[in-house]
RNA sequence: GGCCGGAUGGUCAAGCGGUUAAGACACCGCCCUUUCACGGCGGUAUCGGGGGUUCGAUUCCCCCUCCGGUCACCA
């Protein structure tokens, strides 16, 4: 019988949670619902001086926010726990005393200083540096002396030589490693706690991790920890090794590519299932021509099989694409909430609103709801609902007003609108239609105009929405202030 | 620099020895809507270079180039 299978996602809570910590979040939780196994989230918090708490939270808000709730771990429980590395110090001393023993590993007295001229030694030398192994050997007399100086020790693995570590990756296929490449690393801290290799491979043997899928940047770490299982005496579990987010320069993204973390993505009004189709999307394709995905139709079709070697460019575009789409299924209720926080950011609510107000505002949210792919978007989309100043958002638009019929689309307009005692959308149309009739012209000499002297852009919502809203006196005000600007007085 | 990965249009990518080298985003046209957008249709554009192997290489092998990762008492 097939072993069930356990992945495991392990952030280390020392900073925003970055996008590429979500896809491998992501790619983890594909692979488990996949497979009707179960996702592990374990914090790794053995390097103190930047894990905070603060993080952690930000974490776990951004995995539930994005909907990758995990079965077991932090806040979830179960048995394999704790779930937290530094409560789990008391197991790693258990193996590392069991290394020592058998003589796999030993303790490294060797100070900061000792260690920083060592490594300018060998790179002098034109060599790499690397702990050469001062104190593979040390005699208990020698150990004794350090002790005696008040010198903490750390504990290094003692690295097999001439060994080759050959191991098959999900992603990469077979990859290789001499394990004389490799200097003999610390494994504990002179503080007595475990390093990210140390740790990860005792949590991961220990939770029954059969699958670790991580970022591209641990497969060099790899080999050190399966050398480290094997002396352990653990199973291995697969590896797989995901490629890197880009930023639009090929360099690995960081902040100078704008937004990283997730946080700003939800700041920004993007929605979690548009981020998290375009996560799917981004080293992993499917064998159709599908690109919009439900959760279940994205755990339908993914495989590791298919995932891409390739590291991706983040590409703000497509995610925005796709967001649209996810924009646009909302239903008016959820626009209108979506929008909310962003209207208020940008002082064009309160958020204190009531009755009148509310309705008003609800419609001029509605008119941009086909036109944004995020939310911080909507204020710019209905900016013509609460400021009349504006100018000519290009030369193009401004052409417009210099077309041959203008001045008489104009003079109709305003004779219509002072006869109009009702302004809606049905009286607006009927407006519009009398003014191609009876001068002869076609929808686009009527509208474009219209639309220019309204919002001085050639673009935007529909325009027998906008006089309803904008109010007849206001409108007309607006337009004639954009034909005075071209010279046309009425 | 050593080691390890990677290389198909501007971007995401399919392809797995023989194809007119899919599709999507972006861009450009056209159509639809009596405007814009949406939608529909179409277009521009890709196998980094050099050697092999083969009847035949985008696909397999080697070299070069370029990109990335990693070489911490960070994860």
């Amino acid at each position: 019988m097939e072993k069930e299978m356990r992945v495991r996602f392990a952030p280390s809570p020392t900073g925003p949670f970055h996008i590429g910590g979500a896809r491998s979040a992501l790619f983890n939780w594909l692979l488990a619902r996949k497979n009707g196994g179960k996702l592990i989230l374990r914090i790794e918090d053995t390097d103190r001086e930047r894990s905070t708490p603060e993080s952690e939270e930000n974490i776990k808000a951004a995995l539930k926010w994005l909907g990758l709730e995990w079965d077991e771990g932090v806040d979830a429980g179960g048995e394999h726990g704790p779930y937290h590395q530094m409560e789990r110090l008391a197991i790693y001393k258990k193996y590392t005393d069991q290394l020592l023993a058998e003589g796999k590993a030993y303790y490294c007295y060797c100070t900061d200083e000792e260690l920083e001229a060592e490594r300018e030694a060998l790179t002098e030398a034109g060599k790499m540096p690397r702990y050469m192994g001062k104190c593979r050997n040390l005699t208990p007399e020698q150990a004794a002396a350090f002790q005696a100086e008040g010198r903490k020790p750390t504990v290094r693995f003692r690295v097999p030589a001439g060994q080759t570590i050959k191991f098959t990756d999900l992603v990469r296929g077979d990859v290789s490693f001499e394990s004389d490449g490799i200097g003999d690393f610390v494994i504990v801290k002179s503080d007595g706690i475990p390093t990210y290799n140390y740790a990860v491979v005792i949590d991961d043997a220990l939770m029954e991790i059969t699958h670790v899928i991580r970022a591209e940047e641990h497969l060099s770490n790899t080999p050190r920890q399966i050398l480290l299982y094997d002396a352990l005496g653990f199973d291995r579990p697969k590896f797989g090794h995901i490629s890197l987010i880009l930023g639009k320069d090929k360099k690995k993204m960081s902040k100078r590519h704008g937004a990283t973390s997730v946080d700003q993505y939800r700041q920004m009004g993007y929605l979690p299932d548009g981020l998290v189709n375009f996560l799917a999307l981004l080293g992993w394709a499917p064998s159709g021509e599908q690109e919009i995905f439900t959760r279940e139709e994205l755990i339908k079709a993914f495989s590791m099989k298919h995932v891409a070697k390739n590291p991706a460019v983040f590409d703000v575009d497509k995610l925005n694409w796709i967001n649209q789409h996810y924009m646009r299924k909302l239903s008016p209720e959820e626009f209108f909430e979506a929008a909310k926080p962003h209207m208020i950011a940008s002082g064009y609510m309160t958020g204190e609103e009531t009755g009148e107000q509310v309705e008003w505002l609800k419609r001029v949210v509605a008119t941009a709801h086909e036109q944004v792919s995020y939310g911080a978007q909507i204020p710019e989309a209905v900016s013509m609902y609460f400021s009349d100043e504006f100018g000519f958002e290009t030369p193009e638009a401004e052409a417009v007003l210099h077309e041959e019929s203008v001045p008489t689309v104009m003079a109709a307009l305003k004779d219509k609108l002072a006869a109009a005692e009702v302004i809606d959308g049905p009286a607006m149309k009927v407006i519009f239609k009398s003014i191609q009739k009876e001068n002869k012209l076609g929808g686009k000499q009527v509208f474009m105009p219209i639309r220019v002297a309204l919002t001085g852009n050639q673009h935007g919502p529909e325009l027998v929405e906008m006089f309803p809203l904008l109010g007849k006196e206001r409108a007309w005000q607006r337009i004639s202030n954009s034909l005075s600007k071209v010279g046309i007085n009425l």
